[in-house]
DNA sequence: TGTCGGTCGGACCAGTGGTCTAAGATGTAA
DNA sequence: TTACATCTTAGACCACTGGTCCGACCGACA
């Protein structure tokens, strides 16, 4: 998190440093964006810069914690409408990807954090923080699901998880590289979606 | 591919420059490795290791497609035996965990290649068509199991490919990271997890 | 003996993230 | 107004990264 200094900064700057990163971040992830080339856009000295963040990684973390918030704000949006486990889980699916679609920035970002290595995310990695609190959010839908008797629990939690997890990611950069396929049928194609991920998380009566 | 007079090079002096290639590779990752480190506990000048190999990524590849031939053979090692589309499946599932755990730099390095981020393996990225290569087994493995019947046709290749190959690099760490759980069982585990692809996969006659 | 090509050592380059110091700006109290 | 202290800034510098390049060395062959 940046130094409390950097709350006392005029909002424009502290906007202005935000949004280079942001678009930096967005467009190389974190180990491919330059540092350097931040600073220099946001019309910063080095010092000046490292007079509000720690480091690089500190500057990532702030952006991407913004950015988290806004997609899990739009996920949820409407979700009371929604009826039953799996109406939700296709709700909350359809929120995002729309999301994303109209702020593709915030989506790369994320989609960023997914794909740092795991040298990065790993425990004593630099953000590994950052992605076990983005990853704890399916934990807590997959719990909710099998209060709900709605999700499995034959099967060790975080396999389910991992799963779940590596199917989002699949699922969702799928969508997006395949637009043309999706047209307008948004409704149709997220139903399917959701069944790949009904068939691997549902009860069946077959679990040993 | 190294430049030809690699070939040349004693048996001894190419072995040695892979094997610590592969281990700072297996190691650190393809970004996360140090070139220069390579060449210096090689125990080459700078100029002699960019007279056989044209540059990092050169080096990385010859690295991993020896990694992945090794496993692919070790993977199909014994295939005949197993009867059927999905107990091949699990046959190759089993044999390449064995694998991993037997030769754990080979599993790290090709570990390393599925981690890698996705700008490094999209289009004109450095490693571009090594990771096509190794994703196209997935594909033809998912295309055998359609024409058995085993594998559902509703769906667009892309999206079921994407789909196992993330739920197979889930469903692998999760082995690697669960070793105790797993404990001798290791039958009974591999036909739970393969029984994740058997849910994604198979058709069940309600497809659209 | 001369030369020519294969081999190699290492200086050098632009870039990376990060540190540090000295100067400038600003606020506060005498 | 002056003096001092604290906040802020600029940018030189550092060790590292992958990569280039040129000169020297060396063995073979004329």
């Amino acid at each position: 998190m940046p130094r409390p200094r950097f709350a006392k900064l005029e909002p424009d700057k502290q906007a202005g440093i935000l949004s280079v990163a942001a678009s930096e971040f967005a467009e190389n992830g974190f180990e491919g964006a330059s540092y350097n080339r931040i600073i220099e856009q946001a019309g910063l000295s080095k010092g000046a810069m490292y007079y509000y963040f720690d480091d690089k990684t500190d500057l990532y973390v702030t952006v991407l914690k913004d950015a988290i918030d806004r997609m899990m704000a739009a996920t949820l949006e409407g979700i009371e409408d929604a009826g039953g486990y799996w109406a939700q889980f296709e709700h909350m699916f359809k929120q995002s990807v729309a999301f994303t679609l109209e702020h593709p920035e915030f989506g790369a970002l994320v989609r960023g954090l997914l794909d740092a290595p795991a040298r990065l995310r790993a425990a004593g990695g630099p953000i590994e923080k950052l992605y076990a609190s983005y990853r704890q959010q399916t934990v807590e839908l997959i719990q909710a699901g099998q209060a709900q008797g709605e999700v499995r629990t034959d099967l060790p939690l975080e396999l389910i998880v991992g799963v779940m997890f590596g199917m989002g990611e699949a699922v969702d950069r799928w969508w997006i590289e395949n637009l043309e396929t999706i047209g307008d049928d948004t409704d149709r194609w997220a139903r399917e979606l959701i069944g790949l991920f009904r068939r691997v998380a549902e009860p069946r009566g077959d679990e040993s």
